[in-house]
DNA sequence: TTGTAGGCGTTATCAC
DNA sequence: GTGATAACGCCTACAA
């Protein structure tokens, strides 16, 4: 008798059990554990699956089972110049797990995060990864209630309980006064971020003001108005050069900014880092190619997709923990030093 | 009497029914048609709601329905400057309306590309995103057999069946000659792709190659076989302006190309446009701050996204399909005059 | 407006 | 090694 519902009309495990003449089970087993199912049934089964071309439904297999193979992630943007690298290096080393990607962009709004983590909890998945470690009220009550494992990455607080993957914010700003103190700069900017809701690059910027303070120099934090990061980069040039007493060296909260300060600059006749000292964050694509290319700090953002992906991995039971060369979950920010610092 | 199996833990629609004394499916309609289910029931709903916590498990609710509300889209790579604007528009347009983006990259291969979409259609997405016209024979097959809308993107080709979103990269070919020659340009060369896959950037190349012949002109194709773009770029050079006759205009594949191609031609000595003209493709961020900045082509990355979330969105019946301002699937690349040609 | 019955496609559990 | 049965959590179909 025909049913009273229609699926989506593909062929489904019975389906192929009937062809295969086997029982349903067995052909789901043929899938899972290949080789408990005897090389006949196998081979019949194998057959039926062409013929029928049978595609398994993941999403009554997940529900059954409890556990899909998708992964979650929130991410800030994915057209950014940072984190598209860490979501592809992510999606990369799961799907060759067969886990598969779900995406979502926050804007750096935790509102948008904890609809995002809302929706995406609601298809179960094996795991979630969410960016730095700021999120609403909500979505860490959420997080805390969850079964999966969860990672929390571009940041690095091991006081919390997500698992985390990423890097110190505060160390950046700390690293960048370090090697500007170290060239003999004394009047040394900072110029933030003009992206509200960034709160990691805040932390850099803490790391900048305690770095200066333990040298005993004078913190000097500018602030755009301007959204635009290359008008904003113009903004504070203007500001922190024309003046009697001009800032020696401007780090700027990301590479964007110190390219729309620097050309800025260069347009008003002034030359880096004669004029100025010029230092990033990001080591976007272009930096190297500026005239002068420009002296910043790379995050491991591709490392981050990684380990992340590693770490979920294993919580799955995917891979060993004892990987031979053991990571660890803080990463590295390497400096390069370049024309402009 | 205790269910032999355990779920995920988390409450059901059964337990805010019975909390909430209805039956479970008026708690599936508080959700999907609220208006249908009275003041009453809906504040009593929503009270249990609040206290189970309950969340919809899309899993089961997609299994059930036959249409989850997930697409999937496989694009080449997702770190790239030009496919991140259009994952990141598309994804923004469909969460608007609570579908959820399933990603995978394929690295221009058609295997993988097949792989992912094996993998995605076991998830029965509501619809299936594909870049470019160039598939397996398989993935061909399981596309037509598929009954979900399906689109390409960044291309255009009306011929074939399913949905494009793109443009023409034959025309791209031919726009770049013409502005070239309009400019008095004869010896003008073209750099291909070394990323072997990209089926796509040939169709550019034979645009260039029909839009020479048109002028009488000498087609000339450098194929580097260096990887690595800039250095493929050096190569070009090298090869097209250390000669008796050197080329007197230069259009790359791809702005990567060209910014390698231009450095190291001014490391050598020479200088551009003066030396010869340089042509790119692609407006990567960093071509308007290249010295001489770079004259481009500018796909419509962002405006593919849109219009194929649109289409899409359109074919699931969420948004009527007459909408005011009718986009065509046909969009134009932009030519983005600069100093470089 | 609300409820009952049963199926969506797969897998856990237990029996053989 | 293989199979029967029921359950995963929700929603369609139909009835009231």
């Amino acid at each position: 008798m025909s049913g009273k519902r229609k699926g989506l009309g593909r062929a489904t495990v019975h389906d192929v059990a009937k062809l295969a003449g086997v029982s349903s089970i067995t052909v789901s087993r043929y899938f899972k554990q290949p080789d408990i199912v005897s090389p006949v049934l196998r081979e019949r089964i194998s057959e039926a699956v062409r013929v029928l071309d049978y595609l398994p439904n993941h999403a009554a297999g997940g529900l059954a089972s409890t556990r899909g193979r998708i992964v979650a992630m929130v991410i800030p943007n994915i057209s950014g110049p940072i984190f598209a690298n860490t979501i592809q290096s992510f999606s990369d080393e799961l799907s060759r797990y067969g886990y598969q990607l779900l995406l979502a962009s926050s804007y750096f709004s935790i509102e948008q995060e904890e609809r995002a983590v809302r929706a995406f909890l609601g298809w179960s998945p094996a795991a979630l990864v969410l960016t730095s470690q700021y999120h609403s009220e909500e979505t860490e009550r959420l997080v805390a209630k969850a079964t999966m494992p969860i990672v929390e990455t571009w940041d690095y607080e091991p006081a919390r309980k997500p698992l985390q993957v990423g890097f110190s914010h505060g160390e950046v700003g700390r690293q960048a006064v370090e090697y500007l103190h170290g060239k003999g700069y004394q009047r040394i900017a900072f110029v933030q971020n003009s992206m509200v809701g960034d709160l990691s690059a805040l932390d850099r910027r803490d790391g900048y003001i305690a770095a200066m303070a333990s040298y005993g120099l004078n913190p000097w934090v500018f602030v755009p108005t301007q959204a635009d990061p290359f008008e904003a980069g113009k903004q504070a040039v203007n500001s922190l050069l024309l003046r009697k007493e001009p800032a020696e060296a401007i780090i700027f909260a990301n590479d964007n900014l110190a390219a729309g300060g620097m050309l800025a600059g260069q347009r008003a006749g002034m030359q880096f880092p004669r004029d100025c000292a010029i230092f990033g964050f990001g080591n976007y694509a272009f930096s190297e190619m500026l005239l002068p290319s420009l002296t910043t700090i790379r995050p491991p953002a591709k490392e981050i997709g990684e380990v992340a992906a590693m770490r979920i991995l294993q919580a799955l039971g995917e891979i060993p923990t004892d990987e031979p060369v053991q990571h660890l979950n803080l990463l590295e920010c390497e400096l390069i030093v370049r024309e402009s610092a």
